[in-house]
DNA sequence: CGCATCCTTGACGAAGGTCAACATTCGTGG
DNA sequence: CCACGAATGTTGACCTTCGTCAAGGATGCG
């Protein structure tokens, strides 16, 4: 499964700077001191870029540090005892992964590249060292770690939909939110999970996947090709997740 | 719905003291200078005893701090604009919620109480002002929302699953899980949602999950009172679900 | 060009949702 | 303490949705 990490990365359509990595607070935090700018910057570390295909990490591998996808897209999945994997996660550019590791210093879950892809990774040693004198640094991570939360709050509202529909509208209107708040086009998304990710992760079988995605094509709520999908038509979406998404900011009723 | 918050804790059976509680390691790092200890314990809040059916916060609501369930249990959910609410978390004594609120100070969800329930509170400004002095206290919570967040990642995990069976299956063996963790009896549980809850928090109808609660008694995997769900069988329940739950000291296989 | 992988479509059957009736539990007030 | 009603839980019959199996297309890569 895994191959050589060797990867020309040629895509770089989807690759982002660091103003809009959702990691660049713990970077570069406003109102630090430039030579700890400075030194930030030399701790963070690029691993090789990955090929599609290739393991970022395993389950049970012990964390080496906090992962931001720069460019390119990752999944995560779990693999039960046949084999099988359930796909619980995936990571677009900006985004952060292996927070979940820091508590006890191991992976839950493998990582996996769905395209080429360029990462960057801040040993958690480092992070530890400078946080001591800096606590500036913790607390931007408390703020990431408190925000991954919420994402995954959402998530598990989506996959408790009731219906097949309703969880891919989910998905869409998520992975639309998420790319839009990176700064690319919230209705043409490149969503790199194949139908086969997609299914296992909300729990439907392939068919159900490709029939529901054919159906909203017919009812002209999306088109799409292979894996680039452009929504249409939000409203109607919206109305099968049964709520706006956009709950983050609502007004408290009472 | 609300009812006045004047309660009789009279269940003392779920209550735990501090040294049980996930949330100790914030208010009593080890190691801390006795007046910091005494200074924590000061700010740690109770707000009033929750009723069955008492909201503990809104969607939308500001943020007062940090809670820990001391006795009793609280879901999470959301309300859509039908009205239909779905449960998207539970939380049982000796665990924090209220956590995915911290990076932007407004609250999510609801949360409710289900039983007669005590709390504990740390509000986020004292939080914030003794953590700028103790980074010791930054480095915990960072540790706890970690937790949290891998816990979700399992949540993800299970509420992907194929069918109705592993979904029950998997929630009775986390808050078996769970409630062992805190001391309580990993095998005789009082899971103090309804079916309906259930139902929500699973994405399945009332009577599926009645059904297979059914079921499960028939083939001797649980017995059941009610609510409260004796384990006979963790081995056919952990099948169900694909794979063993004990996962986080799984040995790294590279 | 040819193979492998991924995706789509159709036919069928099983799992689960819906509706309805009934049972049980719980809280309230007499 | 009992009686009543409301809320919650269970069971059965039926029908819809989704999974399974199988075949055929599309796409991408060597």
């Amino acid at each position: 499964m895994t191959r050589a990490c060797q990867a020309k990365i040629s895509d770089i359509a989807t690759q982002i700077s660091c103003l809009q990595c959702s990691i660049n607070t713990i970077c570069f935090p406003s109102g630090l001191d430039l030579d700890i700018r400075d030194e930030l910057y030399n701790i963070l570390n690029h691993p090789p870029p990955l090929e599609r295909g290739d393991l970022l990490f395993r389950t049970g591998a012990t964390m080496k540090g906090i992962y931001a996808v720069r460019s390119g897209a990752i999944k995560t999945y779990i693999t039960d005892e046949n084999g099988q994997e359930q796909v619980t996660g995936y990571y677009l550019p900006g985004e952060l992964l292996g927070l979940g590791a820091i508590h006890n210093g191991r992976h839950f879950q493998n990582a996996e590249a769905l395209e080429s892809s360029y990462l960057c990774m801040i040993p958690v040693n480092d992070i530890n060292r400078l946080s001591k004198s800096h606590p500036q640094i913790q607390e931007q991570l408390i703020h990431l770690l408190s925000k991954q939360l919420q994402n995954h709050h959402k998530m598990v509202w989506h996959l408790g939909l009731k219906n097949a529909t309703s969880r891919v509208a989910a998905l869409l209107l998520n992975c639309s939110e998420r790319c839009h708040a990176r700064g690319f086009s919230a209705s043409e998304i490149k969503l790199n999970l194949s139908r086969q990710d997609i299914a296992s992760h909300l729990g439907l079988a392939v068919e159900t996947v490709s029939r529901i995605f054919g159906q909203l094509k017919k009812e002209n709520v999306i088109t799409f090709k292979g894996r680039q999908i452009d929504i249409l038509d939000f409203d109607t979406l919206n109305q099968h997740v049964g709520t706006k998404m956009a709950t983050t900011e609502k007004i408290p009723r009472i």
